[in-house]
Order: structure tokens, then sequence, then C-alpha cells
DNA sequence: CGCCAGGCTTAGG
DNA sequence: CCTAAGCATGGC
């Protein structure tokens, strides 16, 4: 029996998970780092900033090692539950599998990408902010300008002569003025919404105050935030909350992939997609990670 | 050049 | 309720 560290410690993950396809290696992604089979990333944990590295194990279970600092117990539980959030590791997936291969959208996507749960972003604050970044753009550009955000005003942990970032916190964010929001190619829009977040989130709006919400309940408190539309809401959502009944109908890459999927000559515009919000609950966020990963845009 | 990118708000019918 | 305009930039 090979004698582990104190660091690091093995996280199970359920059958149907796969690493490979499920860990979120995007090269463009600021948040983290990916260096060969490991994925190197910071997370705050109480006041602490840690830095970890993931891999897989041979049995497809998750590998977590913690490189700085060194650190109690009580922070090894909290990246636990942190990773289970994170791979939505408690996610069933034998049932969708099941519902979709009867369905011929989403046949051919379960059968090509199986194994992939919901993953890659760690809070609430992140993923709005991200979804108003990527409003209206092309992907690569938010990349950029994340990427412009974080490193001018995110905090990070330096290792073996790297920075590792972490998302700005709210009050970073209201920090933040006009022009240095213009320098990093925020719209005037942009840099006024995100703030419009960071002031709902220092209210007192969080993860689990959301989770006890039904999903109509949820919207209206996500939307009811100047900047925050359903699009947005239903991203974050589907993203961080990973609820089955999110569907963003609006999102233009969705309908690109049911266009694709469906042989139709244009796009489907969004309320030719509310019927499958019922057809697939309580999967639509899988089915739309899916359809996603089809167009390799997740 | 025009049009579309993982939209939203506001103004004006 | 609905539609149009404005936002800012990059890729094709």
């Amino acid at each position: 029996m090979v004698k582990t560290s104190t660091n690091s410690f093995i996280i199970r993950t359920p059958e149907t998970f796969n690493y490979d396809i499920s860990r979120n290696d995007a090269e463009k992604e600021v948040l983290h780092a990916v260096r060969g089979d490991y994925i190197y990333k910071a997370y705050r944990i109480g006041r602490k900033k840690v830095l970890i590295r993931h891999s897989g194990t041979p049995k497809d279970n998750i590998k977590v090692e913690v490189l700085k600092p060194s650190v109690q117990k009580e922070v090894l539980d909290e990246l636990r539950i942190i990773f289970q959030r994170e791979f939505d590791l408690g996610a069933d997936l034998k049932a969708f599998y099941k519902m979709a291969a009867k369905d011929p959208i989403l046949n051919s996507v379960v059968k090509s990408y199986k194994g992939l749960h919901l993953a890659g972003i760690s809070g609430l604050f992140e993923t709005l902010c991200w979804a108003i970044i990527g409003q209206q753009i092309n992907l690569a550009f938010a990349h950029d300008v994340k990427r412009a955000l974080v490193e001018r005003f995110g905090d990070s942990i330096s290792y073996e002569g790297e920075k590792f970032f972490l998302f700005p916190s709210p009050d970073q964010m209201l920090s933040i003025s006009e022009s240095d929001f213009k320098e990093m190619k925020f719209s005037r829009q942009k840099a006024r919404y995100v703030k419009e977040v960071a002031l709902a989130i220092n209210e007192g709006l969080t993860l689990s105050s959301l989770e006890k919400l039904s999903y109509e309940e949820a919207m209206n408190t996500l939307t009811k935030i100047v900047g925050v539309g359903t699009w947005t809401a239903n991203y974050t959502l589907l993203r961080c909350c990973a609820r089955g009944d999110a569907f963003p109908v609006k999102d233009v890459a969705l309908q690109k992939a049911i266009q694709i999927k469906l042989g139709l000559d244009a796009k489907p515009k969004s309320e030719a997609l509310l019927p499958y919000q019922e057809k697939w609950a309580p999967y639509c966020h899988y089915a739309t990670l899916y359809l996603w990963r089809s167009l390799s845009e997740v």
C-alpha cells in the first residue's frame, strides 16, 4: 500500500463519469492552466488562497493535490465539496441516457460524449459575470475580455514562477473605474451589469438561496438584476446550479446545434425550442451541454 | 464592406 | 404587448 500525502485525496465518481471528456481543458480559459494530464487551478477557501491540481485516475476517479500552501484537514474537506459541485458528481446520467437514446436530436450526441458531466465553473458571481461578458459577442473575444479582467483585478497565487488567478470578488469589481472597463473592452452597459451583479451578491444572493427556489422564482430573482435577462438567468441556473429545468432557448449555439441535428435551413427560433423544455425535463441542462459540445463550444 | 457572435435595456408605438 | 436602436468588438 502506497502511503499518500495528507495534501492529496481521491474523489470517487459515479459510474457514468468520464474524467477526460468532462474536464474542461479550454486553453483560452484564464482561471485554470492545462499542463498535460494535470489541470492547475486556484480557489479561495475561507480567507485562504489555495492552489491545487487535479487529474484522472485509471478508474475515472479524480485525484486532487494541494500544491500550496500546506493546509488543514478542514480545507481538504471543503475542497471535496467544491469538486462534488464542480463536476456535478451527484448527477446520475443513466436516466438521461435512457431518455436521450430514444430522442432523434439527442441520440447521437449522448453516444459521442458519453461520460460528460457539467464541469468547469466555480462560483455564482463568476458565472453571472461570464454570461454577461459573453452576451452578444463571439466566445473567443469573450475569453479575451475575461482574461484582461482577471489578470488585472483578480488576486493570484504564485507557484514555480507562474501566477494562478482567482476571479475578482464583488468588491474588487465594484472598485473598477469606467475607463478601466473601457480599456478591457467592456461596453458601458456591460460594465454596469457586472457591477449590478456584484451589488446583488453583496446584498445576499447566494447559490444556496437560489437552490431553495422554484424555477420561476429563481428566474424572477435573477432577472430582477439589471443586465440579467432570460438567457443569462437560464445559463446561470444550468451551468452553476446544475438545474435540469433550466433551458436557454434564446441561446444561438443551442439553436445552431438543433438546426444541424434536424437538418433545418435556418436556426429555430426560441419559441420553437420551448416544447423541448418539457420533453427533456429534468435533463434540459444535460441536453444543452451535450448539444453545445457537439459544436465544440463547451 | 456586411453580418453574425452563447443578449439586454430603454424608448416609443 | 411588440419592435427598433444602441452597445463595442472580432472573425469570416
